[in-house]
DNA sequence: CCTCTTGTGTGACTTTATCACATACAATTC
DNA sequence: GAATTGTATGTGATAAAGTCACACAAGAGG
């Protein structure tokens, strides 16, 4: 909590005044795993730095299908959280909690304050979103031009280098909802890398035998 | 080109250097019909306000298919075709003119420049980008969560706005690529929606005979 | 009128999603 | 340890969308 300045890059453009003024607002906060962080109801907490665990930007269909559109690990800043500071957005997705984690949080009201004297602190909320952005382009690209057992081994490669392990504690389930498919497609995949001897399963287990593999098929 | 203040946003917030240094900068150009004015080869135009026409930004998967991200309207201003700008910007897309289209070009060059004296310009920028990505969210929801009828009918409608008729002037193939699928698909789903009486068909061209039955399907 | 380009029609086949269950595993509870 | 109860997974039938291959048709230009 004492160092914000490595945690939020603005903080070296801040006041004497501001600084007090922001570190005395912040808050730690943490969220048990799977808790809704954020949704769509107006409800606008503010900009979270990721201390420990991560979490999970998503959106939902009608019917219940998810997609995640980028995560944000730790180290990070959520800046969605705090999508009522920026008035060009205008949609609604889902924030949760990926494990028990721990966050620094700035409340937007305090954080609206400070942005409304200082310019560079508004500069920060943009510029994050726009990376941001760049990441759902490619969520977006891979959902729309990569067939479903390349985005489930690039699922996988990625998760297994977030573990850091070959065993994965993950449910098929799970994985559906990351890369915006259903149970049941995702399954059948698995069963199918399972006979290719990529992966071995277990009730809410994979473990990658062949990352050589999973890094063909994800292209 | 004289008006530069109700184009820019940003404009009111400059000294009298920087107006007289962009608008010095600034020209007009004129793009032909499908031009494409941007791809992911490192080259940097700059911001183009577009005067009148449109502009297409897409983007395309190695086998060619191609979905478009969002439009740019004539009174709009097109931020990516000023990628090299925004360092937190990695993706490739690629922008066409929609129809012949007239822009006011400001060099990234020269607003870089100005960029570095002005952090509001800097804001200005990334606000923008911000905006298209709300717009992108919102596309890569229909992609995923809609049903491809919903999505033609949804597309038939909006265009039907644009050109302020119901006789439109597209190919099936346009329609693809507008809306990430393919042409077969798009051919056969016209085809019911002209058994149901919802649309006549022409050789390029498509009439809409009730616009109640797209709102409808459009959900 | 003929040719050539571009746009559309269509059938066979693959991939992914949806639906409807069956089964299987693990953690209680009896 | 056996029965019970969630949760996780398996699977087959069907539907929706994309892929492939090729036929045909409408217009433009000679």
């Amino acid at each position: 909590m004492e160092n914000f300045e490595s945690i939020f890059s603005f903080w070296k453009d801040l006041t004497t005044e501001q600084k007090a003024f922001l570190a005395n607002s912040a808050r730690t906060e943490i969220f048990p795993q799977d808790k809704l962080i954020h949704r769509s109801d107006g409800t606008c907490r503010g900009i979270m730095a990721v201390v420990s665990g991560a979490l999970r930007v998503y959106c939902v269909s009608d019917e219940g299908r998810e997609v995640t559109l980028y995560r944000v690990e730790s180290g990070d800043v959520c800046i969605l959280s705090a999508s009522c500071l920026m008035d060009s957005i205008v949609f609604d997705v889902l924030i949760e909690a990926l494990g028990d984690t721990k966050v620094c949080l700035i409340p937007s009201q305090a954080l609206h304050k400070v942005e409304e004297e200082n310019p560079l602190v508004e500069l920060y909320i943009y510029k994050n979103a726009t990376e941001k952005f760049s990441e759902v382009l490619w969520t977006l690209q891979q959902l729309l031009f990569m067939k479903i057992d390349q985005r489930i081994a690039a699922f996988l490669h990625d998760e297994s280098l977030r573990q850091k392990d070959t065993l994965l504690s993950i449910t098929h389930e799970d994985i559906a909802k990351e890369i915006g498919s259903v149970r049941e497609v995702v399954s059948k995949t698995l069963k199918y890398l399972a006979d290719e001897g990529v992966v071995r399963l277990g009730r809410g287990k994979i473990e990658i035998l062949d990352k050589g593999s999973l890094g063909i098929l994800r292209g």
